[in-house]
DNA sequence: ACATTTATGGAAACCGGTGTCATAAAAAGG
DNA sequence: CCTTTTTATGACACCGGTTTCCATAAATGT
């Protein structure tokens, strides 16, 4: 008895024909007179091959419409071309830009990005991405903040040869795995704005501690207010989940003090929307009884009301660059120096002059 | 001379060793004392082997670490196991969700997503699709709107056997390629809303033409309306992007009329938050001078102040089902009916009588 | 006892590319 | 002019799976 016999492939909709037949290496080298090996060579560009023995065989696969097939490539060559994101950042638009980053630089290239969203909490997210890489052995593994900032995960993938690129605000490898942004400058930055308008009462709400952005960003505005020789009151810094709900809960407690702050920075704009609600519920106006400043730069920032102050990255570019530094290194151009992104404050109109 | 000599996989990090030598099918047969085509049977749960044969492999399979390698069976199969996602949707949270939805399915499977932004309005976004597909062969395609409306994209995928999944707010194909949203129904429910208010100066800003879901949405609206006895007037229905900015136009636009409109249906939720801005600009409040009704019930619509009555979608358990029905075709299970979703109208605070 | 079926598994070809090595022809060198 | 080197190409094995075809042993039928 034989094999389970498979019908043709799946058609679309209602058609389902075979499968057009493919052209194949086979096919060129026969039509051009040429050994596969010959054809092989002019897909790869190399240089042993006679100019015009090249031209014709590039012709006929214009002809045919030929397509090398990139498992069957991959399979000869030992690896794939398949880039993971590993990512676990709970804003859409962060993760919606980096991937569009990512796929500015493949654009061109045979390269693929394939998702692998991680949850740090839950007990197995290491087993997952093992199994994945082992599975689907990934050429190269990109992580933006948190999963940047997991040293397990990057141990894992070194123990397995992956590359990858690591996108976080602090040096965790060399220059060719890292992307670098300055997060405690651009918190530096909303501390000096908020000092320089004369405030002093002046709250912090940060992220989890899982997430090194949110010691990053809290050192950078110390040192901010420091300048200014101002403290940072611990009273009145709330860690708080990156998150609306926490946000809002942070903001409430911190508004709801006797001397409560004239001024806060959060660590990201989601908080920041969060303080907004919790201002509102306190019959407070934001920036009249309260300055807020955010960080992301989230597209809502300027489309709620007020505008949010806020510290903005270049996260599209950020994926570009990191891919780009992935692929050279997949080819094994040399990568000396990462990308450093210094952040910008944006001021808008949640920030005012205290009195 | 030979060819060039590329050095070994490029390494994690600084660690640039040699990749661990792969386990094969080669290695596992030669350990458990059989032939590769017993242990590909034991792979495929092919039922001729022996109850024992099969545990012995298993336990070696196990005890070594062994996983097939997709690019060889891909060659085999003559297919891969990529599922692309063809996306223009400009809200990330949508495109977000969608992703998720889909990685749900995928869940143990060894199916791959691959991203691929569509840009509509590009000239040749058609001939790009179509060499990703030439190239990549990906084993299906989802397709949100509004690239699931394109009737051309259908019919290149068909003409290539390339099966697809279209979610979409109107039949375009037969249930096995369909996943339906009744956008008009939502709409409608928006309509009775908003009339039951007692609103009788209703305005309407729609999104471009080129995306069906905006003529399904002013359909059902208008429909929703008659219901009431009420009809949409021309003067009062704008066309605009989908964007912020356009609606925000759109709003400025209609609050400047003398007979300005006393509540607004926007096509989606970002144009909404366009009219709280046009109606700040105009000094007027929401929802007493003016309501506002959205769709797609974004996270900002219940973070923003007043809290916005949408209309809401399960778009990340749409993708799940897309997902589903994809798989199912590509294992030759028959699809017979297809998921169809019904929106629902939230209602928040931006929504008020009409005294 | 012999033919036939069923269970099990092996050998070899194949999928569509790439690598190694050999070799013929052309160019360069003495 | 003959050797050496360079250029251009091909034959063949290989990557890691699946499939076709066939062989054998055991179980069953007559």
């Amino acid at each position: 008895m034989s094999e389970k016999p498979k019908s043709g492939a799946a058609g679309a909709a209602d058609t389902r024909g075979e499968p057009a037949a493919r052209v194949t290496i086979n096919d060129i080298a026969r039509l051009a007179g040429v050994s596969k090996k010959t054809v092989s060579r002019v897909l790869n560009d190399h240089p042993l091959v006679n100019a015009e023995t090249r031209k014709r065989i590039k012709q006929i696969m214009q002809e045919h419409g030929y397509r090398p097939d990139p498992q069957a490539r991959g399979l000869a060559l030992r690896r794939t071309f398949l880039i993971a994101l590993a990512y676990d950042n709970p804003n859409p638009q962060y993760v919606v830009n980096m991937q569009r980053g990512i796929l500015d630089t493949f654009e061109g290239t045979n390269y693929q990005l394939v998702l692998h969203p991680v949850d740090r909490t839950s007990p197995d997210h290491l087993q997952r991405l093992q199994d994945f890489v082992d599975n689907h052995r990934p050429a190269g593994v990109i992580m933006p903040p948190s999963v940047s900032e997991d040293q397990e995960i990057a141990e894992m993938l070194k123990e397995r040869n992956c590359p990858y690129v690591r996108i976080a605000s602090l040096v965790l490898d060399d220059a060719h795995s890292m992307v670098r942004t300055h997060d405690a400058e651009g918190a530096a930055q909303a501390a000096r704005h908020i000092a320089s308008l004369g405030h002093r009462k002046i709250a912090h709400i940060h992220g989890p501690k899982l997430f090194r952005s949110a010691h990053e960003r809290m050192g950078g505005f110390v040192r901010g207010l420091a300048e200014f020789g101002l403290e940072l009151d611990p009273a009145l810094t709330i860690e708080a989940g990156y998150t609306f709900d926490s946000g809002e809960r942070a903001g409430i407690q911190l508004l709801s003090r006797k001397d409560r702050p004239t001024a806060v920075f959060t660590g990201n704009d989601e908080m920041a929307f969060g303080v907004y609600s919790a201002a509102r519920k306190s019959g407070l106006s934001i920036p009249d009884d309260l300055s807020v400043v955010g960080f992301d730069d989230t597209p809502m920032a300027n489309r709620i009301s007020p505008g949010l102050t806020t510290v903005q990255l270049p996260i599209r570019e950020m994926g570009r660059q990191a891919a780009e530094i992935l692929l050279k290194r997949l080819s094994d151009v040399q990568v000396k120096t990462s990308p450093e992104f210094q952040p910008e404050i944006v001021i808008r109109d949640s920030t005012a002059p205290q009195g």
